[in-house]
DNA sequence: CAGCACCATCGATCTGCCTGCATATCGGCA
DNA sequence: TGCCGATATGCAGGCAGATCGATGGTGCTG
């Protein structure tokens, strides 16, 4: 699973929805499954909770490695896990490297687990 | 990862939400992310999306290994995970043991991931 | 009762991932 | 220019997970 990439942009523009439907194609469950993957994670949940709670909503890796207790190069994969799953986006200001949250990511994802609910897709059975 | 099993009925309760406020906790972050874990495999949301979209919204295991292209035992594994993760409920009515989703499970982990109601956190550049 | 179909579990293999150490790269600063 | 601090990458060990074949248990059914 390396180039997750655009995977999420790919995602939002057909309406699939793992439960809404019909049942979802292997290259839809894949490219869902691996955008989860990113999230299936402890330390980078918390990733994403420190950034998203941070001043400013941004914060370098400098930060992070402390609250997380993990070494600089294991947060540095997960931020680039997180990153090229579309979640993250990168930013280089100087020395340091500030990372804020895709704001649009997270919801993405949670529309695409949401039940059909009344966002009437064509057929109901 | 054994015992998930109830790791959901237990996260609906608090207002654990990665993305809302404050940091989440070490113990928080690995309770979400063993039920997105769950999540996280092509072959388990094409499972999720085979037995929603299933004539009576249930299925059993031989309905669903040939569509999947998988054998009966990694099916019947898969099944398992889900299963203990809160996600799918098994009833075993004769021979046959059929699964459907629990309704609110998969609705609780969209949730979790939306921020609560005011998706427009702070502002762009 | 015997055979059969459905399903779960076990054991084994193989792949993938998390983590840290060492190292490379890049930007700022004296 | 040369050093230092902030990140990224390479490499490797160790563990978790996906898959399958074989096996065992359990209800139908003839």
């Amino acid at each position: 699973m390396e180039f997750v990439g655009t995977a999420l942009a790919e995602m939002t523009m057909p309406q699939i929805s793992p439960l809404a439907g019909e049942p979802i194609e292997r290259a839809d469950a894949e490219r869902l499954a691996g955008v989860l993957k990113a999230l299936a994670d402890p330390a980078r949940l918390r990733l994403l909770s420190l950034i998203q709670s941070a001043p400013e909503g941004e914060a370098c890796v400098c930060d992070l490695t402390a609250p997380l207790g993990l070494s600089q190069p294991t947060v540095s994969h997960h931020l680039r896990i997180l990153t090229e799953a579309g979640l993250l986006e990168r930013e280089k200001r100087g020395v340091w490297a500030y990372y804020r949250l895709v704001p649009s990511a997270i919801a993405t994802i949670a529309d695409l687990l949401t039940p059909p609910r009344k966002r009437a897709t064509k057929k109901a059975r």
